[in-house]
DNA sequence: AACAATAGTTAGAATTATTCCAATTTAGAC
DNA sequence: GTCTAAATTGGAATAATTCTAACTATTGTT
């Protein structure tokens, strides 16, 4: 049989720099975000996909995307999933996320440079709030 | 008894202006996170306030965040719990979520706005990534 | 070609954060 | 003081995700 899907090509190269093997799986979990990149979740792609390939599991689907993240050819939107926090600290500021300690520091975002980012906006869209989140790791401290 | 917590006039106020009432519970969860502003967890919190009223249960902490952060004392820092989502888009860019539809829209960032935001950093702080997200209501379609 | 070693998939159980619910308690209005 | 609505409580329910152990497929070796 010839390729099973459309975009194959780049995730076998992808997949073998990361020296993993090609699936049918990863292939179908793959197609299904590029054929319809409306940012769906991991139930969302899992019936998708469940239509091409019926016997795949939900918990393959996750392994899927987590190999696809890990290969630098998805990214995630609302990053691991941990648990919601709380701030008491109302002017507007940004996150940022530790990855050595999980520790959340806040950062300063200047007036100007929030507005400039509000202005990305196309015209018609109306943010009511921002949230922006840098993760990255600290030296260790001083 | 007098006040049983530091920074009880101001959510009293607030509350109020709500038309809510002010509770001891309401008073310490709100305590709790002025004290110690490293944006924990509801079960972070819930700890903390059951060393001073250990008949709290965690569904109040849950409450008494929602209040205050209807009542514009607190913020969210990952916003609403909804399922981690996927974008095969690697090109930087930011989201929009449009909470009348829940889709999620991208929103391409002029790479001098994204060097910007970065900028804001303080020196020492290196980010791998930054996530930005909009949310708002999208006017309906045309 | 057979065969081990490894990688990947599967179903279902387990975990975790959060929400829901029905019953009880509390606070403010009259 | 009583009534009513709001708030709290404990426990059950839900939902997303991860874990586990067994099975299957693939690769490299002889």
């Amino acid at each position: 049989m010839s390729t099973p899907t459309i975009h194959s090509d780049a995730l076998a190269q992808k997949l073998a720099d990361s020296g993993l093997r090609n699936t049918p799986q990863r292939e179908l979990v793959y197609d299904a975000l590029l054929t319809k990149r409306d940012h769906p979740t991991a139930d969302e792609v899992y019936a998708r996909v469940k239509t091409q390939l019926p016997g795949i599991s939900l918990a393959t689907v996750y392994n899927c995307l987590e190999t696809l993240v890990q290969c630098n050819l998805v990214r995630v939107v609302n990053f691991e999933r941990a648990p919601t926090r709380y701030c008491p600290h109302l002017h507007p500021h940004a996150h940022f996320h530790d990855e050595s300690t999980g520790a959340t520091h806040d950062i300063e975002l200047p007036d100007q440079l929030l507005a400039a980012i509000k202005a990305v906006l196309p015209s018609g869209y109306s943010a009511d709030a921002v949230e922006i989140t840098f993760r990255g790791k600290l030296p260790s401290p001083r």
